[in-house]
DNA sequence: TCAAAATTAATAGTAAAACTATTAAAAAAG
DNA sequence: CTTTTTTAATAGTTTTACTATTAATTTTGA
């Protein structure tokens, strides 16, 4: 059952990759060990070579499953996205009142993340370290509009206009529930990474976190 | 006049730099040649040795200038903000509301830049250009804490603490005022990124800028 | 004024990163 | 059980990122 749900719940855009990564014991293995590699020495010093070394595989093996390491981050990132849509789903179905609704989407966006036993081979709270330091660079290079077209950020749009439509619903007059959302969820991660470094810029800490501001913002722009 | 202006309102830390760019031509050819040079191919693509060769330089001479290309965004980002910086005390100064002084101060920070004839060797618009898709990059990386220590984003830092005290002046009870300072700067630039790449998760376009985003957005969570 | 000192910049390197072509070995299919 | 396909390793190439050395120019001070 765990297996069914897990495998059912993550679909990644098949541009991203050369050879699906689930479809083996080394691309198992590749996901597994480069989450922590990236983790451990930061993306811009990350490379094939090390994590092969890491793995005991040649670098150009790696190559068969990934084109280069911006492809590596755009695929974590999405496994990241679609992961957290599920858990959005299974947090607001059943919710009726739609300011409840949005208040349980913004804390699985922007809650800190502890691991799910369900993925064996993913290990989601180092994951979400990885993507609130790295992930504004899987769009923030100049063939973002080519990746867009192909469909690389599908699952991360498809969430923020999921929030978008329960904005919506919970102020229709608000004129900028889009801004609003994106602004929410990049937010999220940079408040993240503020608590952690640069900590004179922000009022997040051990006891008030990125959820706790964005739930009293939402309180306060939107009519309810 | 206008030269004593320049050189006064700009200050950069001088560990970003290991000869200061602004003291030679063939430094100012650099800062010129490499804002045009980065918005044409962006930071991820950029090198000395394409530098070197438009500028019709060798490149183990900008080697002289910059350790390395992160230290030369890093330069970048902090003549930009120091610049901002000394753009906010003049839009500000002589404001006695503190409702106005806020979105004098936005309308700063989250404006489209035209250039400024006063300094010739940088063209602000463009340098606004690459602040927008490259800043975030000055400190998401693993050496952000040391850089941090050295002073790197010192200017950032405290024209976001200049406004936390203006919004401390337009509501002293709201409880997050460094996370909305920190929020609006980051956010006005992922905003502005998102109207020209990603446009369906911003409502920012043409008629609707980040500033009236932004504005909005304070009028509605600060009590005033 | 002119020789010594200091600064500036070019040449010619190296090491690592980022890939690719070829081939060998293992697994799967007919 | 042999042919085809898939997988992965070896051995390359090109580019990036940087450095040591040397040559040329400028500055300075006797």
């Amino acid at each position: 059952m765990k297996t069914i749900l897990s495998s059912l719940r993550i679909q990644v855009n098949d541009k991203i990759y050369l050879k699906d990564p689930e479809s083996s014991v080394l691309g198992k293995k590749i996901i597994k060990e480069g989450i922590l590699l990236i983790d451990e020495i930061g993306f811009d010093c990350f490379t094939f070579k090390k994590l092969g070394a890491k793995i005991g595989s040649n670098e150009s093996s790696l190559y068969r499953y990934f084109e280069n390491k911006h492809k590596f981050l755009v695929y974590l990132s999405s496994w990241y996205w679609s992961w957290i849509e599920y858990k959005m789903l299974l947090a607001t179905t059943n919710v009726t009142c739609p300011m409840e609704q949005l208040l349980k989407a913004i804390a699985v966006i922007t809650e800190k993340i502890k691991d799910d036993d369900a993925t064996l081979h993913v290990n989601e709270s180092i994951l979400n370290k990885i993507i609130i330091a790295e992930f504004t660079k899987t769009f923030l290079t100049k063939e973002v509009d080519e990746e867009n077209r192909e469909g690389f950020f599908t699952i991360y749009k498809r969430i923020i206009n999921r929030m978008v439509d329960i904005v919506t619903m919970v102020d229709p007059e608000y004129p900028y529930p889009k801004s609003l959302v994106s602004n929410i969820v990049e937010g999220g991660l940079h408040q993240h990474f503020l608590r952690d470094h640069l900590q004179t810029i922000t009022n997040c800490n051990e006891k008030i976190s990125p959820t706790d501001y964005y739930s009293d913002l939402v309180k306060r722009v939107l009519k309810h």
